[in-house]
DNA sequence: AACTACTCCTGGAGGC
DNA sequence: TGCCTCCAGGAGTAGT
């Protein structure tokens, strides 16, 4: 499921690979992916040049001088260019296999460049979305999607982190950094890596962590996207890691092995309905702050 | 405020 | 082999 190392794959490819090409021409297999602004439809790309790719979190936007491709890849979009002008290279949910013949029934859209390079987006479950907007309002629309910091941005400061956290402090760990309004571009596997590398339970709650426990997460979150975005992202299929990719993902996915720092067995629960995995030994249940604790002593103090 | 449930979807896995 | 049910989840929304 494409998270921010995944989406940092897709931007470096077409940064590298399509960016100043020309659009030839365009095959929308399946329209309701397309989400456009009044007036504005993909039939007025052919003729225009790719000038910018950005990400924020999970959202990746490419300029088209006068309109914006803004584009969500959700739980299983996978983008995939091709051509022999271009190395080529893959993004996203691994599912169909990368190299599988292009189009095929999961094929929503296919984007020509030039010199006959295709750059094609995949979906088995049609979450993902693109949006058309005037180039003009890309930034604007991009404010109102409300994203805290971008992890690999420099504004994802320890301090910036913190003052976030801040203002969640009855929530939950792991639910808190899913919100993308929190910190943009963690979802449910590198939430479980996240954890796991800071030595925390998700289920803990946020105003009661210390001073270590919060510089531990901070680093956690970063050391997981040293690891992960140079690989552009785990390759989880089903809920399963994929091997072979060395012991990354650790956690996720892996219930019943090994924590590969301790042996203890990796078990699996839920957090707010996402199936989350955990050493128990590494991330050991809050026990000073059981749950239910928190909210019966905030309804108590209310009345 | 923060949680739950629901929606959008499909294909793979497991049960029988 | 084949049918059936369940499950996975990012994000938006509505309800509690």
């Amino acid at each position: 499921m494409p998270e921010l190392p995944e989406v940092e794959a897709a931007r470096r490819g077409i940064a590298e690979q399509l960016t100043g090409r020309a659009v030839t021409g365009l095959e929308l297999y399946r329209p309701r992916l397309v989400q456009a602004a009044p007036g504005l439809s993909l039939d007025l790309l052919p003729g225009r040049r790719l000038l910018e790719v950005g990400r924020q979190g999970k959202y990746l936007w490419l300029v088209f001088e006068p309109l914006a491709a803004v584009v969500h890849l959700k739980l299983t979009g996978q983008l995939v260019a091709r051509g022999d002008a271009i190395p080529g290279f893959a993004a996203g949910h691994p599912v169909p296999p990368y190299d599988a013949p292009l189009p095929h029934k999961s094929t929503a859209l296919r984007l020509d460049f030039e010199p006959d390079i295709q750059l094609y987006l995949t979906d088995v479950r049609h979450f993902a979305r693109v949006w058309l907007l005037p180039a003009d309002d890309l930034m604007r629309y991009v404010e109102q999607l409300i994203l805290g910091p971008d992890l690999l941005s420099p504004d994802f400061t320890f301090e910036a982190f913190r003052q976030r956290l801040e203002r969640r402090r009855s929530g939950r760990l792991k639910p808190t950094l899913l919100d993308q309004s929190v910190v943009a571009g963690i979802g449910n596997i590198y939430a479980d890596e996240s954890l796991w590398q800071a030595r925390l339970h998700p289920e803990q709650v946020v105003g009661t962590l210390s001073e270590n426990d919060l510089v531990r997460l901070y680093e956690g979150i970063k050391e997981t996207m040293r690891l992960a975005v140079p690989m552009g992202g785990a390759r989880i299929l089903h809920g399963k890691a994929v091997p072979p990719v060395g012991e990354f993902p650790f956690v996720h996915g892996r219930e019943g092995q090994p924590c590969p720092r301790c042996g203890t067995t990796i078990v699996k629960l839920q957090v707010n309905g996402r199936g989350t995995y955990l050493c128990p030994r590494c991330q050991p249940a809050p026990v000073s702050w059981p749950r239910g604790t928190v909210a019966t002593g905030r309804l108590a103090a209310r009345e």
